[in-house]
RNA sequence: GAGCCGUUAGCUCAGGCGGUAGAGCAUCUGCCUUUUAAGCAGAGGGUCGCUGGUUCGAGUCCAGCACGGCUCACCA
């Protein structure tokens, strides 16, 4: 942390020179006209002559990121928001002071620059300064020029150094947040009111995950960090927001892997008087959308293999899913069977599980790594949906559908239970097997239960782990990578 | 939590069978007024992740620890 290198040391030096000579060390009043972009969009058609025509005055400020100085002229790249532009300086034009405080800046140094666009003899398109300050000094050095910045930890430690030197990083979160917007938009067309409900909850609750846990000092009370912010968006349509979503972090309490990250961001948007059906379609419609406004295709390449988006997408049972992995569905529908059928997979499970639980977890082992392209998968057992609406003509599953592409779970959808007797007895189960040690069963909630007893509207309601959603967009193997500062171990 | 792999200069990396540490970029000095991996000449910079052990001698072999990556487990 406290690394003193030769490099630094000098930084400093040049920085109180720069203090000796009463040049001002942290300006802020220099207001650039232009950004590098949109000189280049506006100025990188015309001719020489053209610009040589030209009285137009530009002025950027950004970063230094390359410097190629041949004594009484230099060249350097400034890099701003936008891109990069050339800048060349010389003795004659800066005059003699200007160009001593020029051969005194270093790679990584905030500058402003005020001059006149010309082009080189190589065709690039260049500011002339007349006039150059410092406007930052950049106290450590930057990464090598060509490679730039590789270790993956010094990567997330130091995402600030990432973003300056890794082009592509910039990108990718530009396209995390449009990614984000188009889907706000999505939601606001179709008249849902986006909402903001507890973070720190009491009584954690709406998915079956271990909670972080804290402390409110004043109330003397411990809070849980919440793992999904359901069972409050439902009140909400109690309440009579007919069409609710909410695009915010969750946090569980589970290990990290290249698709977890301790905290995360969930999409959850509930519609009254529809059904987990409509939320198919509906899905479909957002994700077709997205790729249509982010890429112009339907199509997007993820991990080597090509996903097709276009809909309807497939729908497949769990058990359905399973026999496509030479199980038979007579073994399918026992616990015996089912149990037998996992063993010649040869997995490893806890023989005391719940038959709906056992069949969830051999289809995830045997069947969801192999669902590349977009899959609805539904028939879900009712023991593993405390939450969801019983089917009409099989009450032992639910109107519930998990959404895989790229081998890995992107959604979790029903129709919502909004019988509150129902729904008691079931949060009682859960309660019960939490107290038999379960810590990942779901903890009793009155108010929730209380709100159901006014009327719920049938309704419909979606999670998409957004961040996942992102990695997809982006062809990211890691949740990392879409994630600006991934949680790590403190270095030491 | 387990297994495997990694950690060498600010950055990117090389270091055969154990013999006392190298390159490029960056930095510093000198030369250079259209370069873009600018060039030329020279110089400085290292607790080889940490702690022990084996050895006459450890960057190299062994053990423990730290941090990271991947896989697995956890995540219904």
């Amino acid at each position: 942390m406290d690394d003193l290198t030769d490099q630094v040391e000098v930084r400093r030096q040049k920085l109180e020179k720069l203090r000796e000579l009463r040049i001002p060390l942290y300006p802020n009043d220099f207001k650039p006209s232009h950004v590098s972009s949109r000189i280049i969009a506006e100025f990188g058609s015309l001719s020489e002559d053209q610009l040589s025509a030209l009285t137009t005055t530009v002025s950027l400020a950004g970063r230094i990121m390359s410097i190629r100085s041949f004594g009484k002229a230099s060249f350097f790249h400034l890099q701003d928001r936008e891109g990069r532009l050339q800048v060349y300086v010389r003795r004659d034009r800066l005059g003699e002071e200007g160009y001593r405080l020029f051969q005194s800046l270093d790679i990584g140094d905030i500058v402003g620059v005020r001059g006149h666009l010309f082009v080189t003899k190589t065709k690039e398109l260049t500011v002339a300064a007349h006039g150059l300050g410092l406007l930052c000094k950049c106290l450590r050095p930057l990464p090598e020029k060509w490679h730039g910045l590789a270790d993956v930890e010094a990567r997330y430690r130091r995402r600030y150094v990432d973003l300056m030197v890794n082009r592509e990083v910039r990108e990718l979160f530009e396209k995390r947040s449009r990614i984000i917007r188009l889907i706000r938009r999505f939601f606001e067309e179709r008249d849902f009111l986006e909402v903001e409900t507890p973070m720190m909850q009491s009584i954690p609750g709406g998915a079956a995950a271990r909670p972080f846990i804290t402390h409110h000092n004043a109330l003397n009370m411990d809070l849980y960090l919440r793992v999904a912010p359901e069972l409050f968006l439902k009140r909400l349509l109690v309440g009579g927001i007919e069409r609710v979503f909410e695009l915010n972090r969750n946090f569980r309490n589970e290990g990290i892997s290249v698709r977890h990250n301790p905290e995360f961001t969930m999409l959850e948007f509930y519609q009254a008087f529809a059904t987990y059906e409509d939320l198919m379609s509906l899905t479909e419609e957002l994700f077709a959308t997205v790729a249509k406004e982010l890429a112009g295709s339907l199509t997007l390449s993820y991990g080597g293999s090509a996903i097709d988006l276009t809909p309807p997408w497939r729908r497949l049972t769990l058990i359905g899913a399973l026999e496509e992995h030479g199980a038979k569905r007579a073994e399918l529908e026992s616990l015996e069977g089912l149990q037998a059928f996992a063993r010649k997979r040869g997995l490893a499970f806890d023989p005391g599980l719940p038959y709906g639980n056992l069949l969830v977890e051999v289809f995830e082992e045997v069947a969801e790594p192999h669902l590349i392209q977009p899959t609805f998968v539904v028939g879900y057992p009712l023991e593993v949906s405390p939450l969801a609406r019983k089917n009409d003509a099989d009450p032992s599953v639910v109107d519930r559908f998990e959404l895989y592409m790229g081998g890995r779970e992107l959604a979790n959808a029903f129709s919502e239970l909004n019988d509150p007797l129902d729904q008691r007895e079931r949060l009682l189960k859960q309660a019960e097997a939490r107290r038999a040690g379960d810590d990942l069963a779901q903890a009793m909630d009155e108010d929730f239960v209380r709100a159901l007893e006014y009327g719920m509207p049938p309704a419909a309601g979606e999670g998409i782990g957004i961040d996942r959603m992102v990695m997809l967009f982006t062809d990211s193997p890691s949740i990392r990578d879409v994630v600006l500062f991934p949680l790590l171990r403190p270095e030491r």
